[in-house]
DNA sequence: ATAGACCCTATACCTAAGTATAGAGTCAAG
DNA sequence: CTTGACTCTATACTTAGGTATAGGGTCTAT
């Protein structure tokens, strides 16, 4: 289960361009798990749903240095609670806070939607304005 | 009520260089209500609104071109109700994806804040793991 | 009527996140 | 034992989203 993917099979399957993949490498983001004698890096299934979850991460909106640390965070025998803790803690209030805004906004479509529904005029800008009292 | 702001004092009330109002304005996202005679750019209060949206939606993932798109839509004596309609639903759409993609993300860190309470081993990488489910 | 803070356009530069290309080695099938 | 698809490193190019600078007008308080 483990080094049966060569870059190219990892990256089709993730539906990503091989170049990213180095480039995530160089990144720090993901490294193969072997190499063969010629230097071909070897992956196991695991990297296709790294490369997956980078990509949603970035769907909303985290930069690759958020994600390297959401993908480092976990509680293991090296790592110190208390760090992890508050890493995973401000990594939490983040994504509070997306969800809120996220929240708001999908209010004022959906009041959008209706509205077009009914044939009902808005407001110049529905969104901005439903979006004003979530504390913008 | 309006046209009492020049670009300088828009900028710093929403936190942006002035620079960004002007790149915003070329990228069709917000246009000043008025000019002087010398060609200083007026806006009002409105305009610190749209730019604190457009930084927040930033923050969401979406691009400038989508956020655009956000900001035109409404229903209006000369907008297309099923146009409106259709493109309000697939933003809809797109922020449902965010939200439900947060949502796990929400739910892996909060276990890891507890995991950590609780100073249990997690996995490698719990956030991946959490993620999986929800359809990588 | 002038100094300092502000604005204008135009152009050049910068960072993040890729994507492409060149030149060379590797592997599997026939 | 060669051919075609694949991989390697290194380097250059691209795109989005800004940010800075140059060279020049404008406004306002003294």
């Amino acid at each position: 289960m483990q080094g049966e993917l060569t870059i190219g099979k990892v990256a089709r399957q993730a539906g990503v361009n091989i170049q990213t993949v180095r480039y995530y490498e160089r990144r720090g983001l993901l490294r193969p798990d072997d190499y063969r004698e010629s230097g071909y890096r070897l992956y196991s299934g695991e990297a296709v749903k790294r490369l997956r979850f980078i990509k949603n991460a970035q769907t909303l909106g985290f930069s690759l240095a958020q994600i390297a640390i959401l993908l480092r965070l976990r509680v293991g025998p090296k790592t110190r609670c208390d760090q992890v803790r508050s890493r995973a803690e401000a990594q939490l209030r983040a994504v509070n806070e997306k969800l809120a805004t996220l929240g708001a906004m999908k209010n004022a479509l959906s009041g959008l939607v209706n509205a077009c529904r009914r044939r009902r005029a808005t407001d110049p800008c529905p969104i901005l304005k439903a979006l004003e009292a979530g504390g913008g």
